[in-house]
DNA sequence: ATCCATCTTGACGTTAACGTAATGATGACT
DNA sequence: AGTCATCATTACGTTAACGTCAAGATGGAT
């Protein structure tokens, strides 16, 4: 049999969680050299558990936001050893909550962000209302033939 | 006289942004030759206007929020040509949405991620609540001896 | 047995966003 | 006249985060 098919799926290995994540291989082996990830293994490959999986979404959002893989993999290590003793506990509280006030001043640039594109907008908008009424149909492309439907992506 | 003293300042120089802002004239001159900037010049040398400072503004906010330098000249640029034609601002008008799009999904992923730092937080304050309350003082790193007035940054 | 896809480990290449000299001009102060 | 701070340009160096081969192992499918 292809190794196991009783439950959904136990671990995965390094493709599936690509395809998942949308990201490549060679990023996964990159995240683990640095040592953000560290997957079992069978022989050579690598096999991710769910807790990996749930790594690599650590992982990916913290980009997102705009962390540097250094700054993510100290997080990490912070849960990691949210067993540890009192005083690192502390001392990881602390880190937390730094971390806490400065994506809320994200939050706070992001916001100022949109509000100002949204002006932009509204004045782009105003003027076409007047000039192209045309122009503002919400498709705009030109036909959109169909709605859009989840696209199966492949890579 | 020194140069001009009616006004607040009608103009400044390279390092008068550098100190406003935080950031290097090496920067501001990188930015230039990225084309996201274009200061007036005496001579040989670089004079920013209001609207210069307003642009850098945006192009550091723009860097906050995870922007490309890229990205971000693409933006300005839309601005700059706000009284293009119909069609060009039909243009500009979908860019712009598309971006406050992104920045909205960016704004989730904030959201998420304090989440997170918040739950992991409370697991440890309560854990530090039980075994060394005296950890949780506010200020923690043992006596905290002002209010951290603003402090004179000195660059 | 052979082919093929997928895995592995190096190792070098690349892009973005500056940093860091090196070298020279300019205006203000002493 | 000399010193100094600040400006300029040119050019090479650096870091992060991967991309891109190269070369080899492995497990199935035909």
């Amino acid at each position: 049999m292809a190794l196991d098919l009783r439950r959904p799926e136990r671990a995965f290995t390094i493709r599936q969680l690509c395809l998942e994540f949308k990201c490549t291989p060679r990023a996964l082996r990159f995240y683990e050299d640095k040592g953000l990830l560290d997957p079992a293994r069978q022989g050579l490959n690598r096999v991710y558990s769910y807790k990996d999986r749930a790594r690599l979404q650590l992982i990916l959002r913290g980009k997102r936001v705009g962390l540097s893989l250094a700054e993510i993999r100290e997080i990490l290590q912070l849960y990691d050893k949210e067993d540890g003793g009192a005083v690192q506990n502390a001392k990881a509280l602390r880190k937390f909550k730094e971390r806490i006030v400065a994506l809320e001043q994200r939050r706070e640039d992001i916001d100022q962000a949109i509000a100002e594109l949204q002006a932009a907008s509204a004045r782009l908008e105003s003027q076409l209302a007047d000039v192209r009424p045309d122009l503002l149909a919400d498709d705009a492309v030109f036909v959109a033939p169909s709605r859009a439907t989840a696209s199966p992506r492949h890579v």
